[in-house]
DNA sequence: AGAGATGTTAGACGGTTTCCAGAACTAGAA
DNA sequence: TTCTAGTTCTGGAAACCGTCTAACATCTCT
């Protein structure tokens, strides 16, 4: 709670309880939840919350790097407290998204990519996840 | 225009002449057009043609597979007729979106991806384009 | 030509996100 | 505390994008 606090003043956003209790949720999740999802989760603590509250705050975290916005799946923006590198893997059965780490993967590019001034990457792995 | 008709044909696409203008754009570009775009530019040659022909047609061409609708930039989709395999690099400055070729990259994982059964992946590049 | 299937259109609709304007809240100063 | 200026929150309206609908047009097959 006290670190959370800390957390949003150090990305310079005022803490509220609003803010505090979509952080909460948002910022600490390891899904991949929809700005709708937010809301939906957040208001049993929280009822009055409302949905442009959610979107603001959304918006404003994301601004301020402490949330990535994504779209893994086609028409679906969901919200990712991990802004770190790393990429993911969509199971196609259940739409589920997992982190992949960013060292389990290795990219390398041959001459072809020499005109690109390449800042960012990412890998999208589809499939299924196996049942263990 | 003869081999374009077939090409729908051939996907079992009947031939009109809303969708022959649309497929002529659509197919041959290498731009990466969203549907608005798609719109505003077939209407050119075709004025009374419709959005929901529009939408209709490039969801039809996606089921079909001449076409792949793909959110390269976060919340907008755009359809590629280029549905071999491929990876994408977004100039973020100018937002253009260009085709890496498949070998182009390579890319290998270790053993924390056992747990996924990959069926397909993608790369997505950022960056900007080196002025040659 | 006629019947039935298929395609097209304009506008209505639906879900998601943003905008707006007023009310509530906040931090800081007195 | 109380005041003030600035910020945030809220619910509803509006914008936006894509889909649906129902009437009409056009094809295809006989």
């Amino acid at each position: 709670m006290r670190e959370l606090i800390e957390r949003l003043r150090a990305s310079a956003v005022q803490a509220t309880p609003q803010r505090l209790a979509i952080a909460e949720y948002v910022l600490k999740t390891t899904d991949h939840p929809t700005a709708e999802e937010v809301w939906k989760r957040v208001r049993r603590r929280c009822p009055t919350l409302s949905r442009a509250t959610v979107y603001n705050t959304l918006n404003l975290f994301t601004e301020r790097g402490l949330l990535k916005s994504r779209t893994l799946v086609e028409g679906v923006v969901v919200f990712d407290p991990n802004v770190g590198r790393h990429h993911h893997f969509v199971d196609e059965e259940t739409m589920t998204i997992y982190d992949i780490p960013w060292e389990a993967l290795t990219v390398s590019g041959d001459g072809r990519i020499q005109g690109f001034e390449v800042r960012e990457y990412q890998v999208v792995l589809r499939g299924r996840r196996r049942r263990s």
